[in-house]
DNA sequence: TCAAGATGGTCTGTTATCAAACGATTGAGT
DNA sequence: ACTCAATCGTTTGATAACAGACCATCTTGA
């Protein structure tokens, strides 16, 4: 039978088209997340939430989604889903009553020193090819190239 | 009125969880491409299967789908596609009537070299804050990232 | 030769995401 | 006071991508 033949023609593309490299990267994240349960890259919006709310404090879901790049429609879902779990509470705005007033509970701060925990472990597995100092450098680029703001 | 308040919640984010920034960006790449019109993000995955087949020659829907990290179903659709516009040509292999032969023909390399021709321009706006020295860094560590083979 | 498993291509259903439109509310200008 | 544009949250429709099942074909091993 013909051996499996290895073309081996993918990196010389991460050469010439990096953004695809980059698309091409970010579900293999996702598929790993999705290998490891939750709390990691499924579930990361919500991760996400719950992580701004606790250090930025109560947030409308315009502020959070402008601030976390999660589009308005996806949020709703997302505040839907945090506040069924009774990780947040969503009350009008009393000074703007188009807005809510989206604020983490008791319950949603627990739930996120839990997911918090095991991300370590899930970053190290993404990026395990990496040496330390990889990663310093690919988190300053990818920090620079969002600074589109 | 208050002024909207900037939170920058994010570049703590990025610093915290690469992979998330990773995500981000490469939406951020296919929104950049929806904004310049087609043959950069939008169809590159038709872009890259015509570019792979120049440089490798006839290949199986599933060759191309395992190297360019596409997965088959959706290859079927872009084999369609292309098939369509008469840029590529799809017959059984003799050797295997499971696999089809495809192959590039004249109209699809023409169709290809239009579509390269504005693509270093994309990848300048995408990267615009990059110097060429992280290029070259962000290249290098997303193909140690995607050397999982 | 024949049965069992692997492989190539396809199709269906599900999920995530975005664009566009909508009602409700707010703010600005007149 | 009134109108008009902007904003907040929501819903709907469209698209891309993947998982899983499917059939046809090939390969392997008895």
């Amino acid at each position: 039978m013909p051996t499996k033949t290895r073309l081996n023609f993918f990196p010389r593309l991460v050469m010439e088209r990096p953004d695809i490299a980059l698309c091409r990267v970010s579900t293999l994240i996702t598929r790993a997340a999705e290998l490891q349960g939750h709390a990691n890259n499924v579930g990361a919006n919500h991760h996400l939430v719950l992580k701004m709310l606790v250090n930025v404090g109560p947030c409308s879901q315009q502020t959070l989604s402008e601030e976390l790049r999660i589009d308005r429609s996806v949020m709703v879902g997302i505040a839907d889903d945090l506040q069924k779990a009774g990780y947040v509470s969503r009350e009008r705005n009393p000074d703007d009553r188009r807005a809510y007033q989206v604020d983490i509970t008791g319950a949603g701060k627990t739930a996120l020193l839990h997911a918090e925990s095991s991300v370590p472990k899930f970053l190290n597995d993404v990026f395990a090819a990496l040496t330390a100092a990889e990663r310093d450098q690919l988190t300053k680029i990818l920090a620079k190239v969002l600074e589109i703001d």
